[in-house]
DNA sequence: CCTACCGATCGGTAGG
DNA sequence: CCTACCGATCGGTAGG
């Protein structure tokens, strides 16, 4: 089930509209005007509006499973456990700067089903992220504290990130990278 | 200038539904369902939909910018004006939750002129707050390390928790408040 | 504050 | 992939 090159254009395209004015404030003609086509003929590759957005949360939502799964199966501490996962969202929110923020942002306007899967999908990310925290709290290495806080403070002090994605250089970019990883271990690490 | 009690409601009416479904796809129509009134009704209190969306931005602004201006002026260590920028984070989002999400999310939708004003005075505010966080800096008590990271690191290490100010009761919400400070105050403070 | 209504734009289809 | 087009919904106005 390989996607056509015409059809991820469309998606690349959509997302980068999506984050800048907004799923619901992007019609299907700035779409179509930015990947150069008439609108209807967008319409040969895509069944609907609603259809881009649910592709483009599951690509990203399958990006962080991916990772997740990679790290749960690695043998090594709970310290490089969580090493790892900074470095994960840094990375997807780096190269899928576009899709990162639709993600973030836009997965409200999911049609039904769909919107249950992602919150479900989500959810069992989340569990599996503070598993690592609170194997990591049982065996000392950090602070103890509500998972929920903690979760939430890792991945928001990562999120903001990627809106200087293009705004900075590799190097530039790197030493955000490990300034904000600084500041997560002195917060957790006992 | 007051504003007559049928225009709050308006304006609260408006946050609420803005903060769910987004400004976009949030239609006068249901605006005026949620207030009660016959959509052509709401012209009476407003001029656009727009404006809506202007006084809820410019009233949270207002908030900020009054906190910051009173933590300016009195004479404490940085340590103990960060500390208080980060309850007037916490604070504000607790007892405004849809104007903040409004604030944070939705303020891309304002019309030209009112968004370059929003965006000016946000610098404005972002570049008080670097300057506790660097005068903190220059005497020792905070790690030393960039100012944009720095102060990104903090406000969204807070901004989740609004999303959690009704779920919670007053003493767990302020637990969880307390952590928040707690992991801040390991990151920063030398 | 309501009834009645308007032009513009929306997502999407028919047919080739 | 395009031309032509559709019904629904949008923000907003006229007039009382």
């Amino acid at each position: 089930m390989k996607r056509s090159k015409r059809k991820q254009e469309i998606y690349v395209s959509s997302a980068r509209l999506f984050r800048k004015k907004g799923y619901a404030a992007t019609s299907v003609r700035d779409i179509a005007e930015l990947v150069g086509l008439e609108p209807s003929s967008l319409y040969s590759h895509i069944k609907s509006k609603e259809e881009i957005l649910v592709n483009i949360c599951n690509d990203c939502a399958e990006l962080f499973a991916e990772g997740m799964d990679l790290i749960q199966k690695e043998e090594k501490t709970n310290i490089e456990k969580l090493d790892n996962l900074v470095d994960l969202h840094i990375d997807i929110a780096y190269h899928n700067p576009s899709s990162v923020t639709v993600f973030n942002d836009e997965w409200r306007h999911l049609p039904k089903e769909e919107l249950s899967q992602f919150l479900s999908r989500r959810k069992a990310y989340e569990d599996d992220f503070k598993k690592i925290l609170k194997s990591g709290m049982d065996e000392g290495s950090f602070v103890h504290m509500s998972l929920t806080t903690t979760f939430n403070i890792i991945i928001n002090s990562v999120k903001w990130l990627h809106f200087f994605a293009k705004k900075l250089d590799k190097s530039a970019f790197e030493a955000k990278r490990e300034e904000i990883k600084s500041f997560i271990r002195r917060g957790i690490y006992t």
